[in-house]
DNA sequence: CACCAGGCAAGTA
DNA sequence: TACTTGCATGGT
């Protein structure tokens, strides 16, 4: 994959905040949509602790509405900048320097963020080594052979820390070209467009 | 028009 | 545990 598309530089992010907000936003939902979301936060000058602390929910619904589920996800984004706050005093530093397994934890425990959405922020935003699991991983590997499709998400993740280095930049982007080859080429309806990875599979990709 | 997008929680059996 | 459903916009 890295051959195919070369190296992914994520997250698409300038800041551990940015990064956090985009993952709860792209719940479900294309990328595209949540620029725009995270656009408006920017224009109004909202995407910060502070201001997303103070914002009023509904209005913040409004900002990010392109998002889709907004309702939903205007409550979620409450719900961890409550929970930054309440539990690192509004410190997104005090929260990085916790032990993987009690930050993994305390994260599963706010409203809306589930283990993928814990895991991208452990990895992406906190730089921690986590290997994200998502929609596109079950397809391709199950597409490939190696698991069922509905295959459970801390089974599959097993699978990679079992059989990959235990090495930050390769969970890192290990899963971000897994969202590039989804994206482009590994579809829920098989559509063979000229994959890159044609070829390199010991000459048959069973991706579409 | 149908289908899809970097999920999650809550309800039911 | 194993389903099912609601949440919703915007692009193809």
């Amino acid at each position: 994959m890295h051959q195919a598309f070369g190296p992914q530089d994520w997250w698409p992010g300038d800041s551990p905040l940015e990064i956090i907000v985009g993952a709860v936003l792209t719940q479900n939902t294309n990328w595209a949509n949540v620029e725009k979301a995270i656009n408006n936060l920017k224009k109004e000058k909202v995407l910060s602790l502070k201001a997303l602390k103070e914002i009023n929910t509904n209005k913040l619904a409004g900002l990010i509405r392109s998002s889709g589920y907004y309702n939903i996800k205007a409550k979620r984004l409450k719900n961890i900048i409550n929970f930054i706050f309440s539990e690192y005093r509004g410190s997104l530093k005090k929260m990085f320097s916790e032990s993987d397994e009690e930050l993994r934890k305390k994260l599963l425990c706010v409203n809306g963020i589930g283990r993928e959405t814990a895991d991208s922020i452990m990895c992406y935003a906190a730089q921690k080594k986590v290997f994200v699991v998502d929609a596109y991983t079950r397809r391709i590997f199950s597409r490939l052979g190696v698991c069922k499709k509905d295959i459970e998400y801390d089974v599959i993740q097993a699978l990679f820390y079992k059989h990959l280095k235990n090495d930050y930049q390769l969970f890192n982007e290990y899963h971000a070209l897994m969202v590039n080859l989804g994206k482009n080429y590994c579809k829920p309806k098989p559509l063979c467009h000229n994959c890159p990875l044609k070829g390199m599979l010991n000459g048959k990709c069973k991706l579409t």
